[in-house]
DNA sequence: TATTTGTATTATAACATGTAATACAAATTT
DNA sequence: AAATTTGTATTACATGTTATAATACAAATA
């Protein structure tokens, strides 16, 4: 999966790769499962620090969205119900609503919009109801 | 409107004092034309510098959502239709969907938060269609 | 055994954040 | 006119974050 770093964004590099690295999931640029490269190659390609890719998987390992294994390197993990993620989520689309609300976005618009967006996800549309 | 600092977290002072300003208009706890407290003010009841509030104040203003008038002090805008919003609300939202959706929060979930959440915003209800 | 893996450490540099103290021009109030 | 209040700017300082470079280490692989 390709990535793109903005040197001279006010995100740091380290986020901007979890970022990247959790819509390519999303998308299903990356699928559960496969490899990550390596932090020394994935620091030679995009012309960084070892340490700074290290933030990253070791955040993304935290988050749950990857798993770690010097065997087999870092993978993919599949999508999983969190306790609780619908309760973490209000307080950011709080905010979100207001600064769009405020931009004059009405629900409807934002509502439509936010569909679009789960449409592109072709990443989390193959983890069926085959859990549970 | 009473605001409350979380001191440790994580997110800048300014940042905060902004996040629950826009959230504050959002919910109609603040309406357009409403006078903010004076920096000094602001900054005597939070317990902080006044130039962590005038840092707040100056992005409110930035970003379109307060006037700064040294007659009449902050005041609130009213919401106005900002060109290009819904397009600059993609890239956040799409990260956003991307995380809840690995976390197993399904297209339906998010629109029913979403909808929750619009609710709630009673700020924005009395903009009706009397523009355009 | 030699190499590759993620990770840790140390040192360094640059930048962001927050405070304190002070100052200034513009507007208001007395 | 004079004193006060306004947002803002400046300077200095302390602290924390970010990122790099150079090494090093244990665990796993080849």
């Amino acid at each position: 999966m390709l990535i793109r770093l903005d040197f001279k964004s006010e995100i740091p590099i380290y986020l901007q790769i979890r970022n990247q690295i959790v819509l390519g999931i999303g998308k299903g640029d990356l699928r559960a499962g496969e490899s990550l490269p390596t932090v020394r190659q994935f620091a030679q390609d995009a012309g960084v620090n070892t340490m700074t890719v290290s933030k990253a998987y070791t955040l993304l390992k935290n988050e749950g969205f990857i798993s770690i294994d010097r065997r087999h390197g870092a993978a993919v993990n599949p999508a999983r119900k969190e306790n609780g993620a619908a309760e973490s989520l209000e307080p950011q689309l709080e905010l979100m609503v207001s600064e769009a609300g405020l931009k004059g976005i009405r629900e409807n618009e934002f509502l439509s919009i936010c569909r679009q967006v789960y449409d592109r996800m072709d990443g989390l549309k193959d983890c069926r109801a085959d859990e549970e």
